[in-house]
Parts: structure tokens; sequence; C-alpha cells
DNA sequence: AGCTAAGCGGAACGACGTCCCGATTTCGAC
DNA sequence: GTCGAAATCGGGACGTCGTTCCGCTTAGCT
């Protein structure tokens, strides 16, 4: 409902009124599946959740990548934009850091299995890591910059890295009561810390 | 080969040749197969390159898990009792615990998407997370209630969460030159370091 | 050699992702 | 309003995969 049906406008004729209907209900159908059955929910789950058939969800999201996209783009976004407030907000660039990835692993362990697809390599997915990649390594990078600036962490690592890291350690934390990603995201910066 | 052969021969009659030998030529094909393919590998994939038919691997192997611990069980072993020899010939737990999970890790990055599928909340896969803790948790624990009695580490982490995290972090290593599993658990296990 | 049951192979079934195609609906033009 | 082209739809068809079933084969004992 943002750029696609708006910007798309001007130069081409607009979706038909049905199409549009669909591809909102689609939406509302995933993001209710995705909290219920997790992200890898079968197709045919989330359109007969839509009352649409199965071929009209990939009409509109040709991916099982683009539908993930567009559910949770909102919040990914957030996170994003959350990276240079806390910069500013914070007293160090690594307390930035430390919470930005707080901000990142908590929307990643309550998105049930959003972990697991985002570093599996099944072609199916790559849209999703790029978005990924696209949206929130640039930030990641430029608070891992400030910190190794300030001279409060290791200068040696890639934000991709870090970022891959974290999102490994999300892996099924939930469905794990015995298993606590945030407190070992919590090891692994402060394992970046400098050894001074 | 090692007990169901010899210890059940006492109680129960042996198993026939020919199932004696269809067993082994499922161990070598999958060995092949899980090197070229992954672990994940279609099983007819596997009954082909044996000669077999598919339901035979089932006869043998009931789940995929017991097929991928007998495959690996020898290298499993031999992880496990590393770890009291490291901790008699390293110069600190410390130095033990960090030499043993390099050796973890290296197993695991080494057989493709073993590590995924270890976390893999799958039922399938049960037996082979089941395995992987009975062996190795009380290796990890041994290693590491001696680094926290010898006041080297932070107290307060469990080796479940530890072993789990690190397995997470192994996930994907392979096929991603960028990413590079080794440093980040290596970082993981310096953030474990008492903070003194 | 003959018997018996352990063991076998591959067809069959269900779940799933994906694609195709005839039917339906929309909407601008008149 | 109504009409027709184009967009869109629905669900059935197909291929892949895991798993199970069942009639046949064969090892191993007597």
């Amino acid at each position: 409902m943002n750029d696609s049906d708006q910007s798309a406008a001007r130069t081409a004729r607009p979706k038909r009124a049905d199409a549009q209907r669909n591809k909102k209900a689609l939406l509302d159908a995933a993001a209710a599946i995705f909290v219920t059955s997790g992200v890898e929910a079968p197709v045919r789950d989330i359109s007969a959740k839509a009352g649409v058939g199965t071929a009209t969800i990939y009409r509109h999201f040709p991916t099982r990548a683009d539908l993930i996209i567009a559910v949770f783009r909102h919040q990914i976004e957030a996170c994003a934009e959350a990276g240079p407030a806390l910069l500013t907000t914070s007293a160090t660039p690594h307390a930035a850091l430390a919470q930005w990835i707080d901000l990142f692993v908590d929307f990643l362990v309550t998105k049930h299995g959003l972990a697991t697809v985002l570093q599996s390599d099944n072609a199916g997915f790559d849209a999703l890591h790029a978005y990924f990649i696209d949206r929130l390594l640039p930030v990641c990078t430029q608070l891992l910059e400030a910190a190794a600036a300030a001279g409060e962490i290791r200068p040696d690592i890639e934000a991709y890295e870090l970022m891959r890291g974290v999102g490994n350690l999300c892996i099924g934390a939930d469905s794990d009561a015995r298993y606590d990603a945030r407190r070992l995201v919590g090891l692994l910066i402060d394992g970046l810390r400098q050894p001074h």
C-alpha cells in the first residue's frame, strides 16, 4: 500500500479493486497464520484463511519471501530507524550497539520461525535475506564503526558477520525454555569489547 | 557393528547376512551422499546409491536421525573423549574449553547441513538432538565447571545453552564465504570470561 | 531339497510447493 | 446501462518428498 500502489499509478494503470482487496486479505491472513503456525506455514493454509485460491498468493507475492517482507516491513523499518536514534541518545556507542542488537533480537525471537528461514540457503528466501541486508546492514555498520572509532570494540569484525551470528543465535529461541538467545547474544556483544 | 550385532546376539538370533550387507551399504551410501548433498538429501537418493529399495532404509534406520547418528557416531565419540583429555593437557580450564569447542565447531561446519538439522524442532530429529545431548553435554558441563571453579569464567552459564548457541552459530557456516562461525564462537567464548 | 519367516523392493498414499487454464469479474468506453 | 477486452481468479494438475504397505524373494536351518 506504499509504493507500488501510488508511484506505480503514475506510470501504469492502478490495480483492480478486487486485486487490492485480495492482497490485503492475504496480508491479514498471513499475519495471523504466521503468529499461530510460524512463517513456514503451508501456502494453502494462508490462501484458505484469506478466502482465495492458491494461485492468487503467487500472483501477489511471487515468493514466500515477498509475503514475509510485506507482513513485517513496518517493524523492520522501525528497527532500521532506531539505530541512528540510539546512537544519539545512548551514553556510548557500544551501549547503542547493544540496545540496537536487543531490538533486533526481540524482533526475531517473537516471529515464530523467522530466524530459521532468514538463514536458510533455500533459494526461495533470497529476497528476504537481501531485504534484511539492504535495510539493516548499513545501520549495524554505522553502530559498529562508531564503537570501533571510540575504541570500545575490536575493529576486526564485519557487520555482516555479526548480524548473521546474532540471527543464528535467535534460531529456535522460542519453543525451548532452556535456551535464552538474548543472554548468548549479550555474551557475544561482550566478547566484542576491546581487551584493554 | 558395535553393540546391536554382538550384545544383541547373546539374547536374540543374529541378523541375516543380507540384512547386514544392506545396512553397511546404506551407511556407506549415506556417508557419500551426506558429503555431496548434505544430511537432508532425499531418502531415495541414498537408497538408490546403496542399490536397495526405499523401505530398506526405514527398516534399518527408523528415523533419519538414526542414520545420521550411525554415520557420525565415531566422530562424535572422539569429540566426547577429547574433553577430559584436553582438561589434563591444557594450561588452563578455559583454554581446554576453547580447544574443545573448536573441535566441536570443526565437526559441525564440515558436515554439510548437520548444524541446521541439529536445531530443527522437526520431530524426526529428536533422537539426533538427544544423542548429542547425551554424549556431549556431560563433557561440556565438566569443562565449564572446571573453568568456573578456576574463576576464569562467569558461573551463570549452562552447558546446554552454550552448546546450543555454538551449534546455532555453525548453521550455514559452509556455503557462505563471508561468514566465519569459528570467529564468532571465539567471541562468544571470550565473552564468557569473568570480568575481573 | 524343502520349509519358514526375515527381509526385500517398489508401488501407493498424503502433504506440500508451484504452475496452468478455463471461468469470472472489473471497469472504461460508449 | 451494457458490453467487451483485459485483468484476475480458483482450484485442479503435476512433480517432489517422506512414509507405509504388501506380495514376492531368499537366507539359513533341518
